[in-house]
DNA sequence: CGACAGGTTGACCGTTATCAAAGATCGTGG
DNA sequence: CCACGATCTTTGATAACGGTCAACCTGTCG
């Protein structure tokens, strides 16, 4: 243990090369670019509950996952709370106003004590310009995100709240594809914020669900699906 | 009239040019660059009503509308149709799926007669390899949309109907700014699809808004807002 | 002028938010 | 390791909100 005050104790890793490594829109480089890139990312851990950045604060850098979970969510016109995705080990985030001259629109919350990497801007937008084929995979990203955001708005303007949370669970269990159980990735509450309802009706739907015998609800988060096809009828 | 089949009688400028001059992803570049990008345009054309690109069509091009106006729609899961954005001269769509290779999910629609420029996906990859400065402008772009779409679905998630239709009236205001009138952009159908309500709703809460005083609704889709102050805080 | 899509209005009812309160669970400090 | 408080979760009662169906208007276009 000789004093490392870095936040990657388990492994010898430079947690800089480990981060790099991490994500998708970097993992294609190599040697040099590599390095380069590395040059230019500082490391930075955040306790759980700290505001990694907010609505209004200027953005200017780029923020990758290396360790725990951040939340990003929204505060709507009337003052409500909506959680806009999960970031875990390799998303990043802060992009939104990464290429235009604005503030974030929402706040990143660390919900576990986590470790971040970050890229300043400037740096960014050169190694853009150097090595165009980030660019692709950000590109890449971005589309994805992109439909996924857009997916999920024609979801809130068109189906009720049980169908969400029918494609959601189903969602879920992909991950997961065998065994048809699985833990929930963030509590009801979040998860009604999420889905764009409150957590009653979370409840209440969630034991619907269980009643008709679609699901079954186990302890710890977990969740039960029993059958799949039915949920997605509903 | 030299058996001009194209779609640009009006003047005598090339389409192509007029197209990607139109376009902000393009209008950086200069000189040989541009003429490069032309080479690898296509024109075409599409009536009102024709669809451009239909979901679970290959995304393969990426349309530049130069002139017309298209809508983009989605079917959700339960069959509902939802308006995702109505696209005017020297917006861009097909972008979606353009970096992945996946399928589009939405449908894009003419509205009136309408011309686009093509880019095909090989072509546009090559030129973003070759001019990194223009996959900057699309990221600009890209993350705007984003921001829209978030926004959008936070909107959807949180907010009552009539909050959304005042916020898409103030909305339509910014454009039009001094004169506190404008006309609808779509048709009250469309607007209700856009807004995740229905048709009857949406008449219903225009006609409380204007007894409330805070609107007039004039003929030929006209409304004008007389209380914009109030309108923003129901 | 007639047809047709768009728009409005009314009656009705299902869905979901809200408020309140009790119960479960988790993390923390003693 | 247990006890405590905070937070999450559930349950109940209630009412508002918004969708649906049906009928009727209205403007637009051939």
């Amino acid at each position: 243990m000789e004093g490392n005050h870095c936040c990657c104790v388990r492994n010898a890793t430079d947690p800089k090369k480990a981060c790099v490594s991490l994500v998708p829109i970097f993992n294609h480089l190599e040697g040099e670019q590599l390095s380069e890139i590395m040059g230019k990312i500082s490391s930075v851990s955040f306790q759980k509950g700290e505001i990694i950045y907010h609505a209004g604060a200027k953005a200017d850098s780029l923020y990758i996952v290396r360790d725990g979970k951040i939340k990003i969510y929204r505060l709507s016109e009337s003052g409500k709370e909506q959680l806009v995705r999960l970031l875990t080990p390799g998303d990043f985030t802060g992009e939104l106003a990464l290429f235009r001259e604005t503030v974030h629109e929402s706040y990143a919350e660390a919900m576990v004590d986590t470790q971040v990497c970050m890229i300043k801007r400037s740096d960014l937008q050169e190694l853009l310009l150097k090595y165009p084929s980030i660019s692709l995979k950000i590109l890449a990203e971005f589309s994805r995100r992109l439909e996924v955001s857009e997916k999920q708005a024609t979801l809130f303007a068109t189906e009720k709240v049980e169908k969400r949370i029918a494609l959601f669970l189903a969602e879920c269990i992909n991950s997961d594809q065998k065994i048809k159980e699985f833990k929930l990735p963030m509590s009801k509450k979040d998860m009604a914020s999420y889905l764009g309802t409150t957590p009653e009706t979370l409840s209440r739907k969630l034991t619907d669900l269980e009643e008709a015998g679609y699901i079954e609800q186990l302890p710890h988060r977990k969740i039960k699906i029993n059958d799949l096809e039915g949920l997605l009828l509903i």
